[in-house]
DNA sequence: GCAGAGCGGAACGATCCGTTCCAGTGGTAA
DNA sequence: TTACCACTGGAACGGATCGTTCCGCTCTGC
């Protein structure tokens, strides 16, 4: 029942471009926009027909990247009554939606909207209500910060091979023996100073020009 | 006590290039050579009389990283009589000495040796004997394989800060959090296939000339 | 039957980067 | 003291890449 003609295919090409892009920019964060093109199976202009440009299409990512987050919070805080198994299937849901690797690898590459760094603020008060609770359940080890959870994502959405469902396999599994490592008490502390809040946020610097190769 | 001289001054210049090439492709893969040049503080003329280009630059650090993880792997079994706390050892060796991001983030880039390929199948021997060690001292969880050391690596050497020492602390810290997950018989048993020997091996394809830049 | 929305992809211009080249400098050996 | 040359800094070059524009075509919707 797919919609007919012209205007069927221009609204079909508007999912199909993003998906390409979210696939393309996955696997390469600064892949050429024509790779983009190819991969969606259309010409340039039917990319450059709907963004402005690279910078917004990243943009445009990258928020529904964000979104998926904060709907991912939501969904697993109100799905599962103990902490400690609603912080877990936070971390499987976000694994599973690759969505850390984009948000993270992306950011920098555009300056951000307000609304995005609103909904930025949201998750980070939904992924504290989270870890709250989980500590809560008594599960959770207790040097186990908020900004731990950003460590956690970050390292699974290392974890990358060629072929993506084997990448969500391994991710799964890395995931599975971090989570075996927040889940005890009778461990001895973390070392280091945990990480801070807002520790991470250095990447989201708003100039696009200003983006040094090296900071250190 | 410095050394003398123009002699003096080419053979500081050895070290303080490799030093800087390697904090430079740390920091960045794709840097450009002229960073490195910049960061040594040195024409790039200095650098061209020492390697034949790129090419062979990345290539003399690549194998640099790779003898320094066998050492780390000869020295963590030699150092400790506990199979576990030698695996635990070698881990943080290697994590501390940053050695796995380089030697990973550079494969692919340049065509290896026969050397090298020989050294990367000897160091799987000496990994593969800290695991089993460790499994016979009884506290590293059965299910645990020699290929998930590539995996415990890989997701340490993404945690990546400006700044070098933080990074060096929040990876201890996250290391930690790993080992507990490690370092357990109650737990349940990870999901997924477990990774397999040389299911890593795909990123060290010799043909530079033939890398796709999305394989799916 | 026609105006134009939508499209494919060639072409353009800017940028980047590896490598080469050359002139300058100062240690060294006779 | 002097002539040489190993070593160096950095400008310059040429090739490659990529974002963006533009033009000509198709085919729909009226």
């Amino acid at each position: 029942m797919a919609e007919q003609g012209r205007k069927g295919q221009a609204r079909r090409n508007d999912t199909v471009i993003l998906e390409a892009a979210r696939e393309v920019f996955l696997d390469d964060p600064k892949a050429p926009i024509a790779a983009v093109a190819d991969r969606a199976g259309v010409g340039i202009s039917a990319l450059y027909r709907r963004y402005a440009g690279k910078e917004d299409l990243l943009r445009t990512l990258c928020h529904d990247g964000l979104k998926r987050f904060i709907q991912e919070a939501e969904d697993a805080g109100r799905a599962h009554e103990d902490g400690w198994v609603a912080l877990r299937a936070f971390l499987e849901g976000v694994v599973d939606a690759d969505v850390h690797s984009l948000t993270v690898h992306l950011a920098g590459t555009f300056s951000p909207t307000e609304e995005m760094h609103a909904d930025a603020v949201a998750s980070n008060g939904l992924v504290e209500g989270l870890v709250k609770r989980a500590h809560g359940s008594g599960r959770l080890r207790r040097d186990f910060t908020v900004a731990d959870v950003g460590l956690v994502l970050e390292a699974c959405a290392a974890i990358r091979l060629p072929d993506r469902d084997r990448t969500a396999q391994l991710r799964r599994r890395y995931l599975g023996l971090t989570l075996d490592g927040m889940d005890r008490t009778d461990a001895g502390a973390l070392p280091g100073p945990a990480p801070v809040p807002g520790e991470f946020n250095y990447r989201w610097r708003r100039s696009p020009s200003e983006t040094p190769r090296e900071s250190r």
